[in-house]
DNA sequence: TGCGCAGGTGTTTTT
DNA sequence: CACCTGCGCA
């Protein structure tokens, strides 16, 4: 037997083995998903695959990058550099690069980050003279985002009564035509936003019947990796991709589906088993991560859940730890014991920094832990929030390359025409802009007709010279490397030495990171090619890459010891030995936009399931009773999640009480008048009132002080005082029994008058 | 055109 | 609280 096939359990290796027509691998947590895939693919080309017919598709870079290092190192050749693995998007993007033509876009084509989009959305707002507060960019941008994941075009979303009715209700009919324009923009730009990636494959795949033949023949395997995270159009393009030989493997979990506000639908797990009569179904329920106690913890969890696959995940390990549970007086305390805590598991369990990760669930909790981190000396690093490229000097810098790599990229070009400042003004970008609508021309064609636009003097001056200069750096496209260019642009711009010329701590970073982007440029240029055939090195492909790449990608020196701190979300498909679960309170997890509908709070559960399933050995799970939050004091009781944990699987011994959590208060504010002395709370019991049937939230302006009013979860009470600003109201309100005195934020508490 | 200040406004989660 | 926007002034 094959060594790779020798370290896998029975039902790995049927699955491993099994590699002829659709399978499904139902894959619990920790159970070796990745080696699976990783074995499956060594399999078929030890079988004599021909590696360039091999295509593995994952969410995340990094995913795909350790499914490739796996590979490369099982098969001591080099025979992995040719498969095609990588996420959906970067994928389908090397295709479109060789088809756009066929679907009218340049070959250069730009990608739209989630910022450009939303810029081109506020610019068509604006044209369209809207209010740009009812129609604000991000409401806009996730509803054009989650109907192209449905693969709903802006004719369709216009013409479906249910959509229009909503956007009608919302009082925002026009959002049809802002798609409308907002499609037609971008494709004008020659861009393509993330959700164009898929939306134009999957046209490219059901449009030409040649370009679908061709990558029908072209993978003849095709693998899936997180299934229960794929969206509509994914899998209508993994069916497509995978009709010709229905070789096509996926591979999921749905108890860790924790994507369908990206349109992620759990659906296509049952759906892949409906659409092949002769689908293989395996399922992976030993769990080689985590100890008992805190696997049968998450089991009991998962359990809670209506809606799922039943599994029964298992381990040989030990019982292990019981999980800490630990109740803070405020999140600075939180910080603190979680700095003090790996302290000691530093100094006592010979912990390194590596093995220990923080989790939250929204990226704005990070604050209180890095600053106990950094007064308590512990190296750590912050996973999310901007990626490198995001950055505002790396972006400017990489616009120019834009520009010149792609003239019709519109968002580029306005973005740097006057950075440096070179005297061309908003009145200037306007003109440029209605004459570029009125003459139906691309923002650069515009530019180069100046004399039409009666330009004149100083302005005409520096637009010429401006247009000058990217003239100059796109003759310098076929002449020079991307890096050789990118140094031209940065001198010649004066953009490298505009940021040179500031000196202050922020500024030199901005430097910095300039020097870094160009690293990273000289790097990428001097990298053999090993991608397969369809890769080319050069600055439009360079551009295509890094708008993909996300913070966590680019984990530059690994060995790098630190403490991860990053959004549940950020750390699926890692483990590591300790785990430190912070900030698990009401309204933050679950969290307040999904506590009141089913669905939505299942999906919270199977986020705090996938928390507790990164742990291998220990386990913190911590709460505070007061944290700040918008600036001011908020209290929050303990999630429910603590209470569906078993009893017998828990340490209390740091005085956390999940069921009476009464604050150990002993003079830790100076303000104490500030916090109203809690009253103790069984919280299960709180959510017992059910809102009066009609229960309408009235306007909380028209709220005063001795009024009596309902609480959808607290019941009936009477308002005490009301304080704060008028953006962020807090109301101090005396429930009926046996609730009491509670402090509720109006921003997020619906409150109904009653008289 | 650019800068400083006041005021408003917002937090899920991300390729 | 922290960030962004818009406005008034130099």
């Amino acid at each position: 037997m094959q060594e790779y096939l020798k370290s896998l359990n029975e039902n790995q290796r049927e699955a491993v083995l099994h590699t002829e027509g659709p399978l499904m691998i139902v894959a619990g947590a920790g159970s070796g998903k990745t080696k699976v895939l990783t074995s499956r693919i060594a399999h078929l080309i030890h079988l004599g695959v021909d590696s360039f017919r091999i295509l593995a598709l994952t969410f995340t870079n990094k995913a795909a990058k350790e499914m490739k290092e796996r590979i490369e190192h099982m098969l001591g050749n080099s025979e992995a550099r040719n498969l095609y693995i990588g996420t959906f998007h970067s994928v389908f993007s090397r295709i479109l690069r060789v088809e756009a033509e066929r679907l009218g876009y340049p070959s250069n084509f730009t990608i739209y980050d989630t910022d450009d989009a939303k810029s081109v959305i506020k610019t068509i707002v604006k044209e369209k003279n809207l209010d740009d507060k009812t129609y604000k960019a991000s409401v806009i941008y996730n509803r054009i985002s989650s109907a192209k994941n449905s693969l709903y075009t802006y004719v369709q979303y216009q013409q479906d009564s249910d959509i229009q009715q909503e956007d009608a209700r919302s009082n925002r009919p026009l959002i049809g035509q802002i798609f409308e324009a907002y499609s037609k923009r971008c494709f004008k730009n020659g861009a393509m936003d993330f959700d164009d990636l898929l939306v134009n494959m999957y046209i490219l795949l059901s449009n030409f019947p040649e370009a679908l033949s061709k990558y029908q023949m072209k993978f003849r395997y095709v693998m899936i990796d997180e299934y229960q995270d794929t969206n509509l159009a994914q899998y209508h393009i993994v069916k497509l991709l995978g009709a010709m030989h229905e070789n096509i493997c996926v591979v999921g979990d749905d108890a860790q589906s924790i994507y369908s506000f990206r349109g992620a639908s759990m659906e296509n797990i049952f759906q892949f088993q409906k659409d092949y009569e002769d689908v293989k179904v395996i399922k992976l329920e030993q769990n080689y991560r985590s100890t008992r106690n805190i696997l049968d913890a998450a089991n009991k969890i998962i359990s809670k859940n209506e809606n799922q696959i039943k599994k029964n995940l298992w381990t040989e390990k030990e019982s292990g730890d019981k999980i800490r549970l630990v109740c803070s007086f405020t999140d600075n305390d939180e910080g603190k014991f979680v700095a003090d805590a790996i302290t000691e598991l530093k100094i006592r369990n010979h912990q390194q920094n590596n093995d220990i990760a923080i989790l939250y669930r929204t990226n704005a909790q990070s604050r209180a832990f890095e600053e106990s981190l950094r007064r308590g000396n512990i190296a750590y690093k912050i996973y999310g929030g901007l990626s490198f490229y995001q950055r505002k000097e790396v972006k400017d810098f990489i616009c120019y390359l834009r520009c010149v790599a792609n003239p019709q990229d519109e968002e580029a070009i306005k973005r740097i025409i006057n950075y440096p400042v070179r005297g061309i003004g908003n009145t200037t970008l306007n003109k440029i802009s209605v004459f570029a609508q009125e003459n139906n021309i691309t923002y650069w064609q515009a530019l180069n007709q100046l004399e039409a636009m009666g330009f004149k003097g100083a302005t005409l001056t520096a637009l010429q010279n401006f247009v000058m200069m990217i003239r100059h750096f796109q003759g310098l496209l076929d002449k020079k490397n991307a890096y050789e260019l990118a140094e031209e642009i940065g001198k010649l711009s004066g953009l490298v030495k505009e940021l040179y010329a500031d000196k202050t701590v922020e500024g030199l970073a901005r430097y910095e990171n300039l020097q870094e982007l160009l690293n990273s440029i000289k790097e990428y240029t001097e990298t053999p090619t090993e991608d397969g055939e369809l890769v080319e090195r050069n600055l439009g492909s360079y551009l295509q890459q890094i708008t993909l790449l996300t913070d966590t990608d680019n984990e530059n020196d690994p060995d790098q010891n630190t403490v991860k701190l990053m959004t549940i979300h950020a750390s699926k498909g890692l483990e590591f030995p300790n785990i430190f679960l912070v900030g698990v309170e009401e309204t933050i997890f679950p969290s307040m936009m999904s506590m009141y509908d089913r669905e939505d709070l299942e999906e919270e559960r199977r986020l705090f399931y996938v928390a507790i399933t990164r742990a291998k050995e220990k386990l913190w799970i911590s709460y505070a009773n007061n944290r700040y939050r918008f600036g001011s004091l908020v209290q929050n009781d303990p999630s429910r999640f603590i209470d569906e944990l078993p009893a017998e699987m828990i340490d209390n011994s740091q005085g956390a009480k999940p069921r009476f959590n009464t604050p150990k208060a002993k003079g830790l504010f100076g303000n104490e008048n500030a916090i109203q002395q809690k009253k103790v709370v069984n919280h299960t019991q709180t959510a017992t009132h059910t809102a009066t049937v009609n229960f309408k939230a009235d306007d909380p302006a028209k709220l005063n002080e001795g009024m009596r009013v309902e609480h959808q979860r607290f019941g009936f009470g009477k308002i005490i005082t009301l304080e704060g600003p008028m953006n962020n109201r807090i109301a101090t309100i005396n429930f009926d029994a046996p609730i009491g005195q509670k402090k509720i934020m109006l921003n997020y508490a619906k409150l109904s008058i009653v008289s």
